[in-house]
RNA sequence: GCGUUCGUAGCUCAACUGGAUAGAGCGCCGCCCUCCGAAGGCGGAGGUUGUGGGUUCGACCCCCGCCGAACGCACCA
């Protein structure tokens, strides 16, 4: 079914575009009730290019707009504002139809896309901490939403296998290795091998130098470190595995960096063939073509002597390649292979000139290639001094012990509110509720801005937060349950008494018209935002609105709201990768 | 020094990308369980959106100058 946006936007667009055809006709929904249900400022800006009285633009536009059947005889307000009030005997119309649509008002999208979406990337031989999680549920979430709005998505998680760290690794695998803490926690004990040969590094040429010799051995081929090195990533991908079944996140391929390692040499040669990368001081580099504005040229940077070139280096002066290579590679591979629309990568704002530079020479090295490539990036998470989070220790958090520490503390509050409950099933309520409030705690921030990590904050179950938003569902499903016969709701045409239940039928059918926005802007925090209305809009009608002791047609409609309002949640909290308890 | 991203209530953050009276949560003060689940609801206090200019019907948002923060600036990813 179409958005009553998407109608009310059609209807404008057939007033505005005879007589204007170059508008850009936007219509919004309304923050405040009194100005209607949508709004729009076609008019204003109209009016601005043609240097017109904008209210006279605005009742032109009115004199031609077809309100049959839609909203009231519509009305100018304010500067120009023209304002869409949709009849009541639509609205429940929509609504009606909203019940018993299994895609809760999402319209098909015209041609699907196919997305790769690129995220978690974890390194081989670390354990996964709290920076983990952001790339990881941001990734998740926009695949969940990309793939219900009815496209193609394919996940990829390019893990870190490769690269100067296993020199390290493997000298120390060799000559520091603790079998028995291998066995314990894998990751724990590479960790701690690879920063006790860092370490070493710094004091000793010796060890420096077998870490270079263990690195090329690597790189040639050498059977016993290939076997080692797999290893690693065997005893990795199984922690990764651990932690990715926890969150109820998945890939459909899990293509590392090493993966590409064929393809690097004739990448170089390829770009240098065509112009767009030269030697320079050994290195083989991409600079600037002068085709942009220089603030926009990602190869230029200023200092005090004017412009200067800031080059791509695409194969170091020893000959190896590097991660821009490497990126290439995966750029060209991804394309290549799944032919998507859009490749997002989420990766955290430290690399944006990375990728801005990674763009640019894939548009001049194959200037046809048609896919939107999207940085989705995010800020860092800082201590509550402001500084890059650390514990006290100087140690970041483990993922898992966040998880951890998530699950105990909604288990004692679970115990708390449901003394009685079986243990099995205490549990597994903080298990979901708990996940939950890390989940949303990490979603619901501007992905851009840097925040501040805190316990509290992550695993707060009050407020504006994972755990409410659980507790409006399972509240909605404990009505159901005081039926004295199975529900579904019928097909009847339906109409409002009252106003808080016009209301709240106006947010949910708001579902379909926010989801569409979201992917194409990358922010989850929205339908975050969105649910959290939705919820607030729902308290607000229970508390007008009897439903159990109303009666006959008032008491079915309420019904469906309830039910349409538990489904919304549901499923949007799905989205954002959040399970939903029956009881709680 | 230059670039990127920012600076919004005591704290942590929103604000549909230029729209109408800048909104939430936490914390603080008060009220609501004989009434569909109080992990809840209702009300209150709290703001010159860092700062000074500019652009226009209209600016947290765009432009310029300052102040401050984080991150990044040629062979690490």
């Amino acid at each position: 079914m179409a958005t009553l946006q998407a109608i009310v936007a059609e209807r404008l667009s057939a007033a505005v575009l005879p007589i204007f055809p170059d508008a850009k006709i936007q219509v919004s929904a309304t923050a405040d009730a009194k100005f209607g249900d949508y709004q729009t400022n076609v008019a204003m800006t109209l009016a601005k290019t043609a240097r017109r009285n904008p209210r006279e633009v605005a009742g032109e536009i009115i004199s031609h707009f077809d309100a049959t059947g839609l909203c009231l005889p519509l009305e100018i307000a304010g500067a120009g504002f023209i304002n869409f009030r949709i009849l009541p005997e639509r609205l429940a119309q929509e609504f009606a139809a909203l019940t018993n649509d299994p895609k809760l008002g999402v319209a098909a999208p015209e041609i699907p896309h196919q997305y790769v979406i690129d995220f978690s990337s974890p390194n081989v031989a670390k354990p996964m901490h709290v920076g983990h999680i952001r790339s990881t549920i941001l990734g998740d979430a926009l695949a969940r939403i990309a793939d219900f709005l009815g496209h193609k998505v394919l996940r990829d998680n390019h893990i870190g296998d490769w690269g100067t760290q296993f020199g390290m690794l493997l000298h120390g695998w060799k000559t520091l290795l603790d079998r028995n803490a291998l066995e314990r926690d894998p990751l724990a004990e590479m960790e701690r091998i690879y920063k006790r040969v860092s370490a070493e590094c710094k004091e000793s040429p010796l060890t420096l130098d077998s870490v270079r010799q263990e690195l090329v051995r690597l790189q040639s081929g050498d059977a016993e470190n290939l076997a080692l090195w797999q290893e690693m990533i065997r005893l990795s991908q199984v922690q990764f595995d651990t932690i990715y079944g926890r969150l109820g996140v998945r890939f459909d391929v899990t293509l590392g960096e090493s993966f590409y390692n064929s393809w690097l040499r004739d990448i170089v040669a390829d770009l240098q063939a065509k112009g767009v990368a030269r030697e320079s001081e050994g290195a083989v580099c991409v600079f600037s073509d002068h085709k942009l504005p220089e603030k926009e040229d990602p190869f230029l940077i200023k200092d005090e002597n004017g412009w200067r070139d800031n080059p791509a280096i695409v194969q170091k002066s020893d000959g190896a390649s590097n991660y821009t290579t490497t990126d290439l590679a995966t750029l060209q591979y991804r394309l290549k292979t799944w032919s998507p629309d859009e490749i997002i990568v989420v990766t955290d704002g430290r690399q944006q000139q990375h990728f801005r530079q990674l763009a640019a020479i894939y548009c001049r090295w194959q200037p046809e290639a048609p896919a939107r490539l999207s940085h989705v990036w995010f800020g860092s998470i800082l201590g509550d001094d402001g500084k890059p989070f650390k514990t006290r220790s100087g140690e970041t958090v483990r993922l898992t012990e966040l998880l951890d520490e998530a699950e105990e503390r909604a288990l004692a509050q679970v115990t708390e509110k449901n003394p009685t409950l079986p243990d099995a099933e205490r549990r597994e309520i903080a298990r979901i509720v708990g996940l939950g409030a890390v989940k949303y705690a990490d979603l619901l921030p501007n992905r851009q801005s840097d925040y501040v990590f805190s316990w509290d904050k992550m695993l707060s179950f009050q407020g504006n937060t994972a755990p409410y938003l659980q507790y409006s569902y399972v509240r909605i499903r404990s009505i159901f349950r005081k039926l004295d016969a199975l529900w579904t709701a019928s097909d009847e045409p339906v109409s409002f008494t009252d106003p808080a239940e016009s209301q709240l039928a106006k947010k949910l059918l708001q579902f379909g018209e926010v989801l569409p926005t979201i992917l194409d802007d990358h922010r989850p925090n929205l339908l975050a935002n969105y649910l959290y209305e939705l919820a607030s809009t729902f308290h607000g009608f229970f508390e007008a609105c009897p439903v159990l002791k109303s009666e006959a047609a008032v008491r079915e409609t309420r019904l469906r709201l309830c039910d349409t309002t538990a489904r919304v949640l549901q499923k949007g909290l799905y989205l954002l990768g959040i399970d939903v308890p029956n009881k709680m």
